[in-house]
DNA sequence: CCCCCCCC
């Protein structure tokens, strides 16, 4: 076991002791605490236990400690983020690089005989290797990658609690951050952190080590290694203050991920016409769900609408009678008048390929921009300007949401398309799908 | 000795 014992003014970096005392005992001289998790239980095969990990900065990098058990006890409250203390006898070991952002290819370990003691001599110790990427630059950079990202906090939303996949509950809060680029990105925080987290004032907010990603266009995600700071004691965060309190809160700012993410997330299934065939879609028990982008290039303007019953929840198709009143089997009444709903089947194309749809209702007004009792009215009065709503409405692009299942018609199957959502083509989000698309077939 | 990084 090496022991070192160091005059106060001998600068020894973390990098140096990484290079000499490989697997040693080891002593740190001073180092900052730029982040400590909470105590976190754990339990497997191997055991069971608590732990707590924080990472220290120097002049010549940074490097994660983790505490376990007795020191955790020992250690957990002494440690302040922020604060610089005399770090000894702590275990190197080789980090693994899965799980760390930081960069350092070693981590170390407390064990029974490392000390921990508050420097108050500290001015030469860096607070924090931040590099801050301006929002606006966060449009070029790789999903995944992580950042450091300082900005105004213009809005925090609430905090909610979430249930993930692995049916955890964890607390979330969104904030709207807004740097002097006039762009706006949202950022989230989760468990104690979004809890604690207060908006109030609008503060200078600044996360290290946030995690990019692409929902709703560009988005962070504050990671467990992540340092979020609120209101630091640093130019950066100066600078932004005097720059929001003069002009930035009259900016209108552009928020990079968009507000309504039902249409951009990754929750839909993207599909060209052509993979829709050659993936044999809806060729299953079940039905399937796609998303594309497509162009209306006909639509069949003689049976696009048909008589339905009146009553409220029922469409049943009516038929006349002889009495001159239509019948509804399904709800086994007569009635004087009918409501016209839409039928529409319309044939979708995009670059490579075409497809038959059928619309009902919601999906056909929205298409022709107009209800379909004014349609069947306007056919009725004025044949015309029903032509022309159609001429209107086609090679229009579209977002289409649609269900594919396979349907038998006496005996002969066949896979059908059913618009269940028309949306409006938003071009930016469509062209950064198309970017990452590239960027992944790059590989 | 942990290693969860989440949700829309």
């Amino acid at each position: 076991m090496a022991c070192f014992r160091l005059h106060r003014n001998t600068v020894l970096s973390l990098i140096f002791f990484i290079h000499v005392l490989h697997h040693q005992k080891i002593i740190i001289r001073v180092a900052r605490v730029t982040n400590k998790s909470n105590v976190r239980q754990w339990s497997n095969s191997r055991g069971e236990g608590k732990l707590f990990s924080f990472e220290v900065v120097d002049e010549s990098g940074e490097i994660k400690i983790t505490a376990f058990n007795n020191e955790v006890d020992k250690f957990f409250s002494l440690l302040e983020q922020g604060k610089v203390y005399y770090i000894s006898k702590a275990t190197l070991k080789v980090a693994n690089k899965q799980y760390s952002t930081l960069k350092n290819d070693y981590e170390m370990t407390l064990h029974a005989h490392s000390s921990i003691v508050p420097c108050e001599d500290n001015q030469s110790i860096p607070t924090m290797n931040c590099n801050f990427v301006q929002i606006e630059e966060l449009e070029n950079r790789d999903k995944d990658a992580v950042i450091d990202v300082i900005g105004i906090c213009k809005k925090a939303e609430d905090v909610s609690r979430i249930t993930t996949r692995n049916s955890r509950e964890v607390s979330k809060r969104a904030l709207h951050l807004i740097d002097s680029s006039g762009k706006e990105v949202t950022a989230t925080l989760w468990g104690e952190e979004a809890e604690k987290f207060d908006g109030s004032g609008q503060p200078v907010v600044a996360i290290k080590g946030a995690r990019l990603s692409d929902f709703g266009g560009r988005s962070l995600s504050a990671l467990f290694s992540s340092t979020i700071m609120v209101n630091p004691d640093i130019p950066e965060a100066f600078r932004l203050r005097a720059w929001y309190d003069r002009e930035g809160y009259a900016v209108n700012s552009q928020s990079l991920t968009e507000r309504k993410s039902t249409n951009s997330g990754s929750r839909m299934n993207w599909k060209t016409l052509s993979d829709v065939k050659n993936e044999n879609m809806g060729h299953e028990e079940k039905a399937e769900y796609f998303s594309c982008l497509a162009t209306v290039v006909y639509m069949r303007k003689e049976n696009c609408l048909y008589q339905a019953c009146p009553s409220a929840d029922c469409n049943k198709k009516v038929l006349i009678q002889h009495n001159g009143l239509y019948r509804c089997e399904k709800c086994n009444r007569e009635f004087s008048e009918f409501k016209y709903r839409f039928l529409l089947s319309a044939n979708l194309a995009d670059f490579g390929d075409n497809q038959w749809v059928t619309c009902f209702q919601e999906t056909a007004e929205v298409l022709l921009g107009h209800s379909a009792q004014t349609l069947g009215q306007l056919r009725e009065t004025d044949e015309a300007a029903f032509d022309e709503v159609f001429q209107k409405a086609n090679f229009r692009t579209h977002i289409f949401k649609n269900r594919v299942k396979l349907e038998t018609y006496n005996d002969e199957s066949r896979v059908k398309v059913t618009v269940m959502e028309v949306l409006p083509v938003d071009h930016r989000e469509y062209s950064r799908r198309l970017l990452s698309n590239i960027r992944r077939l790059a590989f």
